[in-house]
DNA sequence: TAATTCTAGGCAATCGATTGCTTTTTTTAA
DNA sequence: TTAAAAAAAGCAATCGATTGCCTAGAATTA
């Protein structure tokens, strides 16, 4: 059992003879000292090693220097370029990331809220799981004080600061793209449509279905199919129709766009000649395949880095002026090989 | 400006005229409050939205239920797998993660590491970043009686306790593996030596070449390159040898491998038949690049589990038994077809 | 019924840093 | 030389929850 007492300001104070509060003035921002007894406060604090008590310290501000950001994984490209963009901007201006992952449960999202809430961190940044049921949570961070901002996966009917892509643009690009490469029964593998950024993305591919006046063909439409595996399965079921599509536009992830690949090839399928594939999230690995995947480069970093200046720019403009605020960050179409029908 | 009071266990406590230790009691452990008191009190303190202010109630007790986790980057696999290992099982006790990113850089762990003290985690996890000068930032830690857990990247000389995979064992186990199928002259791209991964997997492959009593040819061992771009790089530098290497060991990671594929394609050059390949970490493109990259499988989630599960078990011991323990997480050799040059 | 033990609840100190206010000391101006 | 102003330092309350100790009343026992 470790007992160790930690140096306090007390312990400073003690030991020079000085008032408590007069090191906490000298180690901050070192108004009402002198700059002599400053100088030997800073240097005893050293000498002894002291170390600052956050939590005392931000128990008598009220507010601490900590962000909490909330995303369903870590280790998806797409949420780490995130964190990465966030952490850029809040490591400049001092400021703490705490990271929680809900694994897409809404029970652990409420969890994660709860600690982050109880902790006072001055703001949560989340990207809602895909399995929610209502957003009491949420509200209830703004009722104590606590800014909130939505990314990406975004519920929609909160009023909060939103940062997100445009799916529905850049998706409708990616489908006119694979039609003026001439292919015609295009299928759409589609998200939880509870989530809105999976319903953009299908607004996108019916917008470009109805700009070139394809018709919309319900069995080309398939639900949930979000992994390597479902992705898949969908492709199997796809290729077994009767007029089986002529590309496929999974606009899940581009995890579930691997999963058409593997099927194609499977079955000795050409890609891009015969199938066209379009995935979503630029993967890493979507260059290395073979073909390369064409799919979506959603500006991460870039999204991170707007999210956090957001906060801070609320932060210095002291209102809660930017509420209910909306930036939509513009997503990237990647073209590669496996929708180049034409120029093969 | 917002200035919301938040409900406190005083307004609980005036509203039912009661005292404040009561209903801390009532919210806590339950002892001393009778059953009826008490559930007023949960009542009360649901109605009224009240939130525990867990600052306050960690200066108070001293400790908080959070651990900190610095690694180099979050969006690495092997990182993100540890890191989702180590959550599994703190969650589970109810600890919170703080997770942050050195970005390989000295500095910055040196800042995380102080933050984390500052708030008084419990324990601190953490992989060296491979810029780094000394550990007196880690040997502070213990000073403050924070428990440190080193895990892969570790600090030898530091007295912690430490998860890590047995580097060498496996290396060697790889080598010999690219040797039993015919590769004679088997180059090694190597890591910073400061890191004694990169030292022991160096051991590894020096220990295969000496049991099968094959030459180490110094002109074969290429220092530092671990992305991509660095392997290929240093693959250029090698094929163009008079006596090229007919296999490489990319020890250093993965997307180094990568970069020995992508310049063995570019040069018209046959892997495996003509080029060995065996890559580190089993990152998930290996599986799916043409040939796929024989590598190895660090058993990354069991190792966050290990970890955690050592801390737990420290602290329940209630003694700082395990000071000085080290623990070998064994990784696998994963075969693919990179290095099959006789079943081909 | 009286003595004893339990229970429920109250009181007040505590954790460590911050900060408004007051007092003392120093400097400047008259 | 003295009065006024400014600078430096001290005092004490505060943030909110926890907890050791104390007491009044209830329950138990003799």
């Amino acid at each position: 059992m470790k007992k160790l007492k930690r140096v306090t300001i007390y312990d400073i104070a003690e030991k020079l003879n000085l008032n408590p509060s007069s090191v906490s003035r000298a180690l901050n921002n070192g108004s009402n000292v002198s700059l002599s007894t400053r100088e030997l406060i800073l240097k005893t604090a050293e000498e002894m090693n002291y170390k600052v008590n956050s939590i005392a310290a931000n128990l008598r501000t009220g507010h601490n220097q900590t962000i909490g950001v909330i995303v369903p994984r870590i280790n998806q490209n797409f949420f780490a370029n995130v964190i990465a963009g966030i952490e850029e901007v809040t490591y400049e201006k001092g400021y703490n990331l705490v990271i929680c992952q809900s694994n897409e449960s809404a029970d652990r999202e409420i969890k994660c809220v709860n600690t982050l809430a109880n902790q006072h961190v001055s703001c949560i940044i989340i990207s809602v799981s895909a399995d929610f049921e209502d957003y009491a949570h949420l509200e209830n961070i703004r009722k104590q004080g606590i800014s909130l901002i939505q990314f990406d996966r975004v519920a929609d009917e909160l009023d909060t600061m939103k940062v997100v892509n445009d799916n529905e643009k850049v998706s409708m690009e990616a489908v006119c793209h694979m039609i003026s490469e001439g292919y015609q029964r295009i299928a759409l593998l589609e998200g939880p449509q509870n989530l809105s950024i999976f319903r953009q993305r299908k607004a996108g591919y019916l917008a470009a279905l109805k700009k070139y006046k394809l018709p919309v063909i319900p069995e080309l439409i398939m639900e949930n199919a979000w992994t390597t595996e479902l992705g898949a399965a969908a492709t199997k079921h796809l290729l077994a129709l009767a007029e089986p599509p002529d590309a496929i536009f999974a606009s899940t992830s581009d995890f579930s766009a691997l999963g058409v690949l593997e099927v194609a090839d499977e079955l000795g399928i050409q890609v891009p000649q015969q199938l066209g594939i379009c995935g979503y999230s630029n993967e890493s690995f979507t260059q290395i395949t073979n073909p390369s995947i064409t799919t979506i480069e959603q500006n991460s970093v870039l999204m991170g880095k707007t999210i956090a200046q957001l906060y801070f720019d609320e932060l210095e403009s002291g209102t809660s002026v930017a509420q209910n605020k909306l930036v939509n960050i513009q997503p990237e179409l990647i073209i590669r090989n496996s929708t180049l029908k034409l120029s093969r």
